[in-house]
RNA sequence: GGGCGGUUAGCUCAGUUGGUAGAGCGUCUCAUUGACGUUGAGAAGGUCAUAGGUUCGAAUCCUAUACCGCCCACCA
């Protein structure tokens, strides 16, 4: 055999030759794939944040990704795998404005809106460069010719498409209520957004004043120069007589009408069995207020948009910091002898995930979809949705999962995902960032329009508020296939999706609303199967952070062991659902491996003729039958593996069989028999060698495909088309 | 408060429907001008958290307990 291959194998010389070859031959694009292709395997990326650069999750994400697209092409399906990029509203913002503050010493309001978006877009635009390159580099056989973004143009048709249906559906409505204010970002967030942090507290009882016949408890002494009213249970024999009374009470300053009432939500058992209530600054509250029928009048916003107390709060407190507030309070009722207790207490403290900051629950005006509300489907090929049908988003959302039609792996997120399901609210879409798609409703005095493009006549003010960047992201497997024109090939063709691989962590953000949307808007599933991954932690277990310094740039990886061991190490032993520990020991171990089957082909083609013709039809021998028989065990169960996305036992089944079986045992006694006069024998084991090995790297490409892809180039087998596109063996 | 996951070799973790325990790394011994030292052969090392139960048989199913971790939550 003439060609001649370096003893070692280097991954830097052949990665971005190889990648070249593929995206030149035109084969990601499943309309140009040879041979006649029935049946569809398409996933669309989920599109990483326009944020900066890749991390190892996303390695994780499209290793697992890649080798399913690749094994299903392989089988000859018309496979689609779309990319794209999430413009991720409320992070870019965060993250431009952070920079902002840092070079220019200002921040978005100092230079206005029009500027600061132009500033995001170039932000973005420089991202967006940067990952497509890094995402090329993973291997990711992805059709770049549609390529899409959350925020280009056709996507922001779908978004305003979107919208005014579930407008007009009356799903979306402008609601003034209770919201998830974050005081840092300047925004609202929805309850999703907002995560929990335990943090030692005070649990204050006293009485707003001497002649209040009731004490009530609170870690929030601050809110409470908001009370309209205290609760009790109804069935409170303590405080039967007072129910339905109204007292007005002097409190720290100011003058509190506080009517007492009988709501089944509070629990007799904690504090004093009483609750001041705060329609303005608890949505809990905000909700007994409705029931007892408070007056809008009696609801007073005593907290304003920067944390800080409002003059309605009072002299003794206003513009002062809530926490100022609460000192003052606490000293105001011990000077006045109404504190009876203070104890330590545990709470959670409610943060925006994205901010840091403290949420400020607070009434505004926002929009939002409502996710109990009955309205007509118009059609549904939903299992237990009937087209036509009342139905609810949270049945709709439900029914897609319950009946089958959408499988989530592993099975337990199902029940997480229903428990998700049951507690939901209605969300809150509208945010009051200036990067986003801006809702699509106009105002004239008191008029209101909804419409997929601005009014024509004048006079007409849009609406500030950007969409949760979640609103987009849920159009996302359709609005890569040409929604909203239902006449769209590719959405013909390619929809519903066929597997989806997101993390575990935005089962709630994303998976289900998509899901929402998917329902509501075509009627149908946005994909059938749903592979939640989990988090890559650091080798001891420890997650990745700043504070640490443990991360790691999965390019340098890349850079310094292949792209092919890293895709290995982090698809080998993580099971669906699982946090895996990222090792760099692990990513050098199969680059080892890289180059062990890099050496057994060296050998195998040292050891065949170039005209490999004559051998390929030898007689083999029953040794040589066995051997090939075996790896046709291991290839049912690969396939099995594949087909039910056990990935992390496929590749390992490979790996195992490459080194210990292959190489050790029967390259090891094939040695003999090369060497040996008989040339019956020789060419048996000639055959052998090279079925093989041509099998093994076809098993190993939808996990390797660089290194599987250059050594069968150098195959000397007939009619063999790149490895991309070759047939899966059966 | 509710729910979920984990507990398997020194370390990090696999183990698909129950059939006498596996991988990578690490350790030890030996080999080696050989396709590959990014190697080969071999070895040591686990009562599969604990206690019960079901079964001919359990790491695997059931019930408790302990410890770690995660998610959800309108005990103010």
């Amino acid at each position: 055999m003439s060609t001649e291959l370096p003893k070692a194998y280097n991954a830097a010389d052949v990665e971005d030759k190889i990648y070249k070859l593929w995206e030149e031959s035109g084969f990601f694009d499943p309309d140009k794939l040879p041979g006649d292709r029935k049946d569809i395997f398409s996933v669309a990326l989920p599109p990483p944040n326009a944020t900066g650069t890749l991390h190892l999750g996303h390695a994780l994400e499209y290793s697992l990704q890649d080798a399913v697209v690749r094994y299903h092409r392989m089988r000859g399906e018309k496979t689609l795998w779309i990319p794209g990029t999430d413009h991720a509203a409320i992070a870019t913002n965060t993250k431009v404005e952070k920079i902002l503050i840092k070079e220019e010493g200002r921040n978005r309001h100092d230079i206005g809106r029009e500027a600061f978006v132009k500033k995001v877009e170039d932000f973005v635009a420089d991202s967006r460069g940067t990952m497509q390159k890094q995402i090329r580099q993973m291997g990711a056989s992805l059709d770049w010719s549609r390529e899409a973004f959350t925020m280009d143009a056709e996507r922001n048709l779908a978004v305003r498409t979107a919208f005014k249906r579930m407008y007009d559906a009356g799903l979306i409505y402008r609601g003034y209520r209770v919201i998830n204010w974050d005081p840092k970002g300047q925004t609202s967030v929805s309850d999703d957004e907002v995560q929990h942090r335990p943090e030692k507290g005070v649990l204050y009882t006293f009485r707003y004043s001497k002649d209040f016949p009731v004490e009530i408890a609170t870690t929030r002494p601050e809110t409470k120069v908001g009370d309209s009213a205290v609760a009790v249970h109804p069935d409170d024999k303590r405080y039967q007589k007072y129910i339905g009374k109204e007292y007005g009470v002097e409190f720290a300053g100011t003058r509190l009408k506080v009517k007492i009432v009988a709501d089944p939500g509070v629990d007799p058992e904690f504090g004093t069995g009483a609750v001041g209530v705060t329609p303005m600054h608890s949505m809990t509250d905000w909700e007994i207020a409705d029931r007892q029928n408070i007056p809008a009048e009696d609801r007073h916003q005593v907290i304003n948009e920067y944390a800080r107390m409002t003059e309605i709060a009072g002299p003794l407190v206003a513009g002062k910091k809530t926490k100022e507030a609460r000192d003052i309070i606490v000293q105001w009722l011990k000077e006045n002898d109404l504190l009876s207790k203070e104890e330590p207490t545990e709470l959670n403290i409610s943060v925006a995930e994205r901010s840091g900051g403290v949420i400020e629950p607070l009434p505004k005006l926002q929009w939002f979809i409502t996710v109990n509300k009955e309205f007509t489907i118009p059609r549904s090929s939903i299992k237990g949705i009937e087209g036509g049908s009342e139905t609810t988003l949270k049945d709709v959302m439900r029914a897609a999962v319950q009946n089958g039609q959408i499988r989530i792996m592993p099975d337990r997120f199902e029940k997480i995902y229903f428990h998700w399901i049951n507690n939901l609210r209605d969300w809150n879409i509208s945010r009051q960032l200036w990067y986003g798609h801006r809702i699509p409703v106009w105002y004239r005095g008191k008029e209101i329009y909804c419409g997929i493009d601005a009014p024509k006549d004048s006079g007409w003010e849009q609406d500030p508020d950007t969409l949760d960047t979640w609103f987009s992201s849920a159009l996302w497997t359709f609005s890569t296939l040409g929604w909203p024109d239902e006449n769209s090939p590719d959405l013909q063709m390619y929809h519903p999706t066929t597997f989806m691989n997101p993390g575990y962590e935005i089962l709630f953000f994303w998976v289900a609303r998509m899901i929402l949307m998917s329902g509501f808007l075509l009627g149908e599933i946005p994909f059938k199967t749903v592979y939640l991954h989990g988090i890559l932690r650091d080798a001891q277990g420890r997650k990745f952070s700043k504070s640490l310094d443990n991360g790691v740039d999965p390019i340098d990886v890349i850079k310094q062991y292949g792209t092919d061991a890293l895709r290995m190490s982090v698809v080998v032993g993580i099971g669906p659902g699982n946090d895996g520990n990222f090792d760099l020991n692990k990513v050098k171990a199969y680059k080892h491996f890289g180059n062990k089957l890099w050496n057994i082909a060296r050998f195998v083609l040292m050891s065949v003729p170039e005209d490999s013709s004559g051998i390929m039809n030898s007689q083999l021998t029953p040794g040589d039958e066995r051997s090939l028989a075996e790896l046709g065990t291991v290839l049912a169960s690969m396939t099995s593996h594949m087909d039910q996305y056990r990935f992390y036992l496929a590749a390992e089944e490979i790996y195992h069989y490459v080194w210990h079986t292959f190489a050790d045992k029967i390259v090891e006694e094939s040695k003999a028999r090369l060497a040996s006069e008989d040339p019956a024998a020789k060419a048996s084991a000639q055959r052998m060698l090279l079925e093989i090995l041509s099998t093994c790297l076809k098993l190993l490409h939808p996990f390797m495909p660089f290194i599987t892809e250059e050594l069968y180039s150098k195959l000397p087998i007939s009619g063999k088309t790149m490895l991309l596109i070759e047939k899966w063996p059966v």
